[in-house]
DNA sequence: GTGAAAGCGCTAACAC
DNA sequence: GTGTTAGCGCTTTCAC
């Protein structure tokens, strides 16, 4: 790799002009003109690693997600992508597992390779950005909260909850389920409290508790609580998902005894990806991950450029796409 | 962020004997042990762009997908992550949306960065890598060979898809049509050689052509190839689909059209992400990408480490789960 | 085993 | 507008 004292010696010109080429400043159109033609032949580009410690600060977001494998962290990831892209900013994708381990090895290593922010997608309540902020790097929170006062990207999870169940009572069911995510983790949380206010306020104050269950955000989650949901003395009929991964869960169960909706009613919160189900047969409050991930890059670029306002939450609309075909 | 400066004054020591303690040198315990108090009472974490500016090396991996959000992909990330992490290298995911353009910027970048090798799953057989290859970074090859002389990890493509095409013979189908991935990639044209010479071979010679679709690898190629099939004059009575995410898009058009397996027959090669199908509908020729994503790891790691020897081609096996319910 | 010092490639004062 | 120079934080000879 040519450095930029190559790229001077060959343009006739101090290391110093070359940099300013690079960098925008002004340079006159002869010497500017000579200096790319030099950094052509000699295939030269800036090195980052030398940039980025002079500078204290290297042109890459760190997007901080539990699960790479979880389309919706995939589709948010997208939207970060496109609008750091176009900032001329890379984007590192940290897989966490939802281990806070993990987690903290990752916040270690964006700190440690100066980026310049982190959008995270905490694993838990418990999740600690003290090194990071201390760091005097900006953080943003998408999909969940954090105990910290930095700038958040969400959903109306409540709404996206009782919406859910709305639809449910709609169509006739009577025995609405709720399976949601880890009770440490706040967007299950809410997501099951809109479930069991529509409940309590449509239906009767004893149809909620026993039909409640907090899993794991994942496919096997949403398998196992519909089993045992399904086996229990007075089962359901009808069942929210408190995401996509355990809406695939739920059907497949479902689907394995021999169950299809509208026989019992189903309705997700999130997506159902890459399905193969009639899509009528199933209520979605779509939520928008692309738009929270353009959205939490804006807001870190507007850190990065140095605004310091009060720290912001956006809170996103969902999308309700109702099953038209229903048990009644 | 504290710096190897202040950690030694603090300890008493210079400098370089908080490197030599920072990377496994020999140090007398008492010294050492005085250095591991001060750095952890300072909170002080080697930064990575000065390290990676004096050694030339950053310990990054690259990894370059065509598409971040099929899971194919992902899962494979994860197989990567897993034994990179293991050898304390961190993954950045690059997602090229299979553009040339973006690949080679995605390049680019890996060797200012001075990563340390590159796990490449090509955009297409057009691919560049002379510049990476002259930085003399490695690279590995995966799931798309290319037309440089690396190591590389594919699956076998055309026994796959001659083995998903066997499959829907034997269960009686007698015009099997192909829809694979776009032409210019070989794992599109290789599974659509599986598939061409099964159904030469075990049906008529006739019965081939007009019945394969080059598409793209994404789930709409998958449904509007199969609507241009269905609606053609001979329409076929199964399909072979070259991805995962073709098939679900084939699943998406029948079952729109009211048709289920096995009144047509599918088979699938990679795998049915979050089908909420049952699975003994639809044969499986399953790839596993996360062995895939190990085994590319470590051919890298191997040559970070030194290994210069010939290039190496892994041919991994593939897995056929077959449809038990069939038309017969 | 340990310290002094040079230098990785770049940017940003500072002088002109 | 342009060149000179110092220095970002680390690793690594080279002496001792």
């Amino acid at each position: 790799m040519a450095t930029i004292y190559e790229v001077a010696k060959l343009a006739g010109v101090s290391p110093a002009t070359v940099s300013r080429v690079f960098n925008g400043a002004s340079v006159s159109e002869a010497k500017a003109k000579a200096v790319r033609s030099a950094a052509t032949a000699l295939r030269f580009t800036p090195n980052r690693a030398a940039r980025t410690l002079r500078k204290q600060s290297a042109e890459v977001i760190a997007l901080v997600i539990p699960d790479i494998e979880n389309p919706y962290f995939t589709e948010m990831a997208r939207g970060v992508e496109d609008v750091a892209q176009a900032a001329g900013y890379s984007v590192v994708l940290c897989n966490t597992d939802a281990e806070l381990a993990k987690e903290r090895t990752y916040l270690e290593i964006a700190l440690a390779e100066n980026m310049a922010g982190v959008i995270l997608a905490a694993a838990s309540s418990a999740s600690r950005l003290d090194e990071v902020l201390a760091g005097g790097r900006p953080v943003v929170a998408v999909d969940r909260r954090t105990g910290y006062d930095v700038d958040s990207v969400v959903m109306d999870n409540r709404s996206a909850g009782a919406e859910a169940t709305a639809q449910l009572v709609a169509a006739g069911y009577q025995r609405i389920a709720c399976i949601t995510g880890p009770e440490s983790i706040e967007t299950a949380r809410e997501r099951a409290d809109g479930w069991r206010s529509t409940v309590q306020r449509e239906l009767s104050e004893a149809e909620s508790e026993g039909l409640l269950r907090f899993s794991t955000f994942r496919v096997d989650g949403g398998r196992d609580a519909t089993a045992d949901l399904l086996e229990g003395p007075e089962p359901p009929d009808a069942i929210v998902a408190g995401n996509n991964l355990l809406g695939v869960g739920v059907l497949q169960e479902l689907s394995g005894r021999g169950l299809t909706p509208p026989q019992i009613g189903v309705a997700v919160v999130g997506s159902l990806p890459f399905t193969t189900l009639s899509p009528n047969l199933v209520t979605i409050i779509r939520l928008n991950a692309r738009q929270m991930g353009t959205t939490a890059a804006q807001l870190l670029l507007d850190r990065i450029g140095g605004d310091a306002g009060a720290a912001r939450t956006v809170v996103l609309p969902h999308e309700v796409l109702p099953a038209t075909v229903t048990a009644g």
